[in-house]
DNA sequence: GGTTCCTCGTGAAACGGTTCATAATGTAGC
DNA sequence: GCTACATTATGAACCGTTTCACGAGGAACC
């Protein structure tokens, strides 16, 4: 019969003492299992069982130093690009018989850096941040003391510190010369806050190309930031804009899932897509090709987004830090061009 | 200037030293302020933020025993389904300050222990299981060791274990018998393995369903598992079933991204649905409505699953065990019914 | 039979915090 | 001036592992 200790876990101690043994050999059948003579082993073992015995991953880690775990902190774990990337990052880590772990910051800078202490508190080999702010100062304070970081879907400011990243100004300039290209020469940019840098860069490059195409910004480009960057937020902001009496042309989403809400408004509100208004969004999830307006996108590697930067992170925390860019690409659909099959 | 030091994080020690008082006195600023006169509080924060201090979580952990962590391991975090239901909890979670940690365990009952035993020997408060597998008698284990439990999607077959669950054998049913109604008497049923206990359920409302109009399940069923269960899974079963002459009429999917694989697919060899091919989803993820055929599926409430377990885990270890069951809802749009507006 | 090696097992010293009984100091009251 | 009592600070014990120097007991060899 099993005795249930009223509260306290079994500890290795307790092993020892059931087994006979003593707690350096307990420890061995744990780690060295080939150290120790088959019978004593299997005493242990059975120990063990009957004792049905954790380890303390805290005690292990206090004494070994560290784990083969790394962290992930994404903006939105709702977002499928988010999850993508989770998905590159997993296969990678597996090889290696490394742990993912993710958590949600939801544009929190508070919030990130409560999850950020928590993996630095507990000793993971490396964080991957999609940071809330463009400040990044406390991601360089986690890397001097020695918990490797690389930013993802962001480009660094700081040589110090790895990046994987997708060119978000080239994605700004490849959505807008796809709507002058159609012969938009107005664009309402559904963004989200510029503390999020893809989001500033993305505007910086719509900029530049409506400046390129000889149009003033100041007149040409509305920019309109969103509650939230997802389908309620791009809903709510396209809602706004049209109960004010606006009725835009060209509308540019920061994201898949906003340009999901504003499609479904749009719809609901009897406006022609792309006839009245055209609508591009960002990433390029899995479901844009087969909405009923296909959407036209910006598509992002997100599987070797993730993939490399696991690959950063486990090539060690004196590896030289690199900084990878990979470029976004324009794929035209029904939503922005009458003539996209 | 801060030295740095070239290896070894600073310790409690190290402050205490730097700050010219006992360790005691830096553990006092760390975690009753109060209690420490002004000025050596000042010098004790000098030093931690001179030696760039960080608490070490594990040492902390060891002696404190607890956390306000809780882990979630979901089958599939590319799956919208799985991540709203990880912002329910994390909602809830937030109330009271507790942390989110997910992981993803694949389908992998090797990965789902994994993880498992990662967030036991950390001593998370409790963890929440969508479980890869039919037996449960590891997480009973779990449970019995002093970790909260709590089954996600899934029923409990254990009065000790808590689980909040939504009826999927009644699931099963509304969507045969939509589709019966609809006309049709012969429904495939790409479902995932029945292992995983939603799936199992899922074909027994079918089977039970058809029986109950009359029809032989042996006949009027074809299930075809998945390889996966995403949009490449789906893909993959409906193109087998083409490429050997076969044309169902009816196609139940075991959730939307299936669904959405197996649209994809329907739409480039130009069948139509819902007259040719009738398609049925499941989880009526947010983009559901949206497509180019909108789709019909089952609606679980998921914010209210992932809250609802964060509030089971939540009320302690001691709280008495609850199954909860919500109800899904049929939500019929245009890819099973033509006459759907 | 003595020396050298090997194999197993031991026990105590870390690891870095928290906690608590105790000491040191100052203040008040009589 | 003495006792009583706060207020702060101290330092050692403890949490549960891993590691490592060391000892005991055989086997092998000359």
């Amino acid at each position: 019969m099993t005795q249930q200790a009223a509260h306290r876990r079994a500890s290795i101690a307790d092993v020892a003492r059931a087994a006979g043994v003593s707690v350096g050999t307990v420890s061995n059948v744990l780690n060295r299992p080939e150290r120790v003579l088959p019978g004593t082993r299997e005493r242990v073992e059975a120990a063990i069982e009957e004792l049905s015995f954790v380890r303390n991953g805290s005690a292990r880690q206090l004494r070994a130093g560290t784990i083969t775990t790394i962290g992930a902190i994404v903006l939105d774990i709702a977002n499928p690009f988010f999850t993508d990337v989770a998905r590159g990052i997993e296969e990678r880590l597996d090889r290696d018989d490394f742990t993912l772990m993710v958590a949600s910051s939801d544009d929190d800078p508070e919030r990130e850096q409560r999850y950020l202490r928590l993996f630095e508190e507990h000793g993971v080999q490396g964080v991957m941040v999609v940071p809330a702010t463009d400040d990044i100062e406390h991601l360089l304070a986690i890397r001097r003391r020695g918990t490797g970081v690389v930013l993802l879907d962001r480009p660094s400011s700081d040589p110090s510190i790895s990046s994987v990243a997708v060119d978000d100004v080239r994605g700004g300039e490849l959505a807008a010369r796809h709507l002058l290209d159609e012969g938009h020469t107005r664009i309402v940019f559904l963004n989200g806050p510029h503390t999020i840098r893809q989001c500033a860069d993305r505007h910086e490059g719509v900029v530049k190309e409506l400046a390129a195409a000889g149009l003033d910004p100041a007149s040409a480009l509305q920019e309109i930031t969103v509650s939230s960057l997802n389908a309620e937020g791009g809903e709510a902001a396209i809602r706004g804009l049209l109960e004010s009496g606006e009725r835009p042309t060209a509308v540019f989403c920061v994201n898949d899932l906003v340009a999901l809400g504003v499609l479904r408004t749009l719809r609901t509100e009897n406006i022609a897509v792309p006839t009245d208004v055209a609508v591009v969004g960002y990433d390029d999830v899995a479901f844009a090709a087969e909405l009923s307006t296909p959407l036209t996108s910006i598509r992002q590697p997100t599987h070797e987004l993730g993939a490399r930067a696991a690959d950063l992170l486990l090539s060690g925390p004196d590896a030289a830090a690199e900084h990878v860019m990979f470029q976004p690409t324009l794929v035209v659909r029904g939503s922005s061009s009458a003539s996209a099959r």
